[in-house]
DNA sequence: AGCAAAGTAGCACAACTGTGCTAGAACGGA
DNA sequence: TCCGTTCTAGCACAGTTGTGCTACTTTGCT
């Protein structure tokens, strides 16, 4: 038996390419198999139905996604020096976190009709959101934050920013490339500390 | 002749409605013709080709906002006191609001593979980014904007911080209801000002 | 070698899709 | 009243979709 796990991670990579390039209406069992390779029977011996397939492909962009936050918080000590690349690795800025960029505007749009991927969105919404507000209590806990800001609000405007940035920088690149998203961010994050 | 335009308005809010219950898949030219109560033949009359319907609809989302933020701007006067309520025409706070964000959000995530509607994005988003530096411009020529902001900057982040709330109220209404948006606008906006 | 399980291939089917097309209804001016 | 235009209705067609299903090949264990 092949690794059953890695099999799908493969497949599910097939959806990602064809989803890039055609849309998740273009991501038909047919066009996915081709993609991969295979054929129809081989694809749903793996995934039961095409939902399944798509559900699965986006489960597999919010793991690779918090994976990689993982490993950036797992270097250890304290957060505050890492908090911009930790904000970072949820913004487009190379062409795989671009990747799963796109995967995600199109899971998020989608989710506003299909409440089984709406429960997916939300997860990695709550995620996020979560991530937003450790961010500024180690800000805080280190005291490189102004006085006076109130911790709910800043978490909201912080991860409204966050989205914000990676729709603008996945439909307009030419307009936001990447060092001017840095940019942004990066100014956001100082405009928390307490002046000079 | 009845009105050409009045009865194409009509067509498209049908699309509106169906977009809305079942996303932009959903609106097949027999689902638009059911719920405009109309038959195929009537909705080809109008619309030669799908394509052009669903331009069409999208269009007249993008007028609607502008016709909003315009009939604000029109009030004449200093455009400071209005920036808020500016600003808050383009967020989903209402039920009229929201359905025009629910289209535009896919919208948007659909021009990422249909060169015809990232025209239509381009175009919007183009309107949206100079509107964010217009009031970025009228609070600094009200003297009511920090010293050492960079313009562009915050231009760049205040667009982001409204698809970024766009996106939220949208996907997430219970965590983030329109009061919340609201206070998270406006608290951007205070933190611009200088300090007392 | 033999055999069961795992995996692959792809046909068949019904249900959709967008568009071409024809037929007729409703209307407006002469 | 007649006639031409505008508008509506919906069938026909070719194409695509997801899934059920059977037949086949490959793999690995005994």
């Amino acid at each position: 038996m092949v690794d059953a796990e890695q099999r799908r991670r493969e497949l599910a990579e097939a959806v990602w390419r064809v989803i890039r390039r055609d849309g998740v209406p273009g991501a038909s069992v047919r066009a996915v198999a081709r993609e991969a390779g295979t054929s129809m029977g081989a694809l749903r011996h793996w995934f039961a139905t095409q939902d399944e397939l798509l559900r699965f492909a986006m489960t597999l962009v919010l793991e690779r996604a918090s994976a990689r936050i993982e490993a950036v918080v797992a270097e250890g000590g304290p957060l505050e020096g890492r908090v911009v690349r930790l904000l970072e690795e949820t913004l487009p800025l190379d062409d795989e976190r671009r990747a799963e960029a796109e995967v995600w505007l199109a899971l998020t749009a989608r989710a506003l009709v299909d409440p089984d991927l709406a429960e997916l969105r939300d997860r990695s919404a709550d995620g996020l959101h979560l991530l937003c507000g450790a961010v500024l209590r180690a800000l805080a806990e280190d005291g490189r934050l102004r006085t006076g800001l109130d911790p709910a609000l800043e978490t909201e405007r912080l991860y409204a920013l966050l989205d914000g940035l990676a729709v603008h920088a996945l439909t307009r690149p030419s307009a936001l490339p990447p060092d001017r998203v840095r940019w942004v961010l990066a100014a956001h994050l100082d405009d928390l500390h307490p002046p000079v």
